[in-house]
DNA sequence: ATGAAACGGATATGATGTATCCGCATCGTG
DNA sequence: CACGATGCGGATACATCATATCCGTTTCAT
């Protein structure tokens, strides 16, 4: 509860509103925590963040605690828009293809977003509003993958514990060495979405899905 | 060429022959440095190989001027391995179930080595006798690729450059979370072998393999 | 026995990222 | 306008950490 203040809607609570060259610049630094963290990834520094927003390190470090605080405001903002896609597609009629269609755009974020890819991979967030981002889409996948189970065009097998799996695997496909800007990864999602689609010829999965 | 020496075959040369104390520790080194990036993956330190090895840290900076040729040293013997495999593949009748069965053969071995997934990951391994290794499984890879092509059991359009990118998203989902000793990437590899075979109703794929 | 070879491991070195501090600039109210 | 209050800048202290060396001690081999 002590570094969740950082950066957030100064209503709340006692906090007197910003001024206005400050907010201005808490602004910038979002905005420039935005373009760094996924141009250059997490590990980018706070000073990064700064000298790319045009302003001195200090102030970055007056409204953002650590980089954490930031990767947290920059990140939820994200995901949330992720949920938002998810769930538009439980509307689509072919489910399966509106899970297909997901997992596109999904992945098309992700692929120009590389903070974005390294935060799905390592960090088991805590608490966090993050943590309920991510809860969020999970539970909209839930419905996307049993509506496709329903109307029988999903595999037998597969389940909302894939999803995360297959998003991985993608995203391991784009951080392939000479292919930055490529977009061969949708060559290999579409090869799994086929191998994911319900096939009188396809055999029963292996390793019932101990996944996450 | 200049660290090309170490902890090599001591015969060339005027090289002499090491004292029989030193030529165990070698081995015991070598042995460490297996299990050690096998189990914590490259970012180990050679002091960890050293301890590991029940050895002074000293010892293992005389034998190996630093942790990559160490790890040269190590992981061009697992690479040959499966060079080997593969090449042992290519007798085998079924081709597409040969390149299935040289796939899960050398995803076993990554599954139970950090240190070689890492390796296939970042390193584009300039000269040394890695890329050497390399290169062999992927000429091997290219005969199975193209026997499986030949007998029409593959789908089209899939190329040798497609297996790299396979082999990196089986790699990711073995890196997931909670699962370190889990076989679930086997129920991940069928399915993309799934999506691998030839089949009608299967459309042309995107991004023809732009891919390595 | 004795010189050469090898060992051990504390530690110097260097690289890198984090976060603070405080003198200076800017805001905005009276 | 003027004068606190608020915010800014960015050099730099601090901490962490892997790397690689050095040399007194031990072991080998003749």
């Amino acid at each position: 509860m002590s570094r969740k203040e950082a950066g957030q809607d100064p209503v709340a609570a006692g906090a007197r509103p910003l001024r206005r060259d400050a907010e201005l610049n808490r602004r910038r630094i979002l905005q420039a925590g935005r373009e760094v963290f996924a141009a250059r990834g997490l590990q980018a520094t706070l000073n990064d963040v700064a000298h790319h927003a045009g302003l001195g390190v200090g102030t970055v470090y007056r409204k953002f605690p650590d980089k954490q605080a930031l990767a947290e405001a920059v990140f939820t903002e994200e995901l949330n828009q992720i949920a938002a896609a998810a769930y538009k597609a439980l509307a689509e009629d072919d489910a399966f293809g509106a899970l297909a269609d997901f997992l596109e755009k999904a992945l098309e974020r992700a692929a120009h977003n590389r903070g974005l890819r390294e935060l799905m991979r390592h960090h088991t967030f805590e608490d966090t509003a993050l943590a309920q981002a991510r809860r969020e889409i999970t539970t909209q996948c839930e419905g996307l993958v049993g509506r496709a189970r329903a109307q029988g065009t999903l595999r037998e097998g597969v389940t909302e514990a894939d999803i995360a799996p297959i998003a991985a695997m993608i995203d391991a496909v784009m951080g392939l060495p000479g292919e930055r800007p490529s977009e061969s990864w949708r060559r290999y999602l579409a090869i799994i979405l086929d191998g994911l689609r319900a096939h009188p010829e396809h055999t029963p999965l292996p390793a019932p899905g101990d996944a996450l």
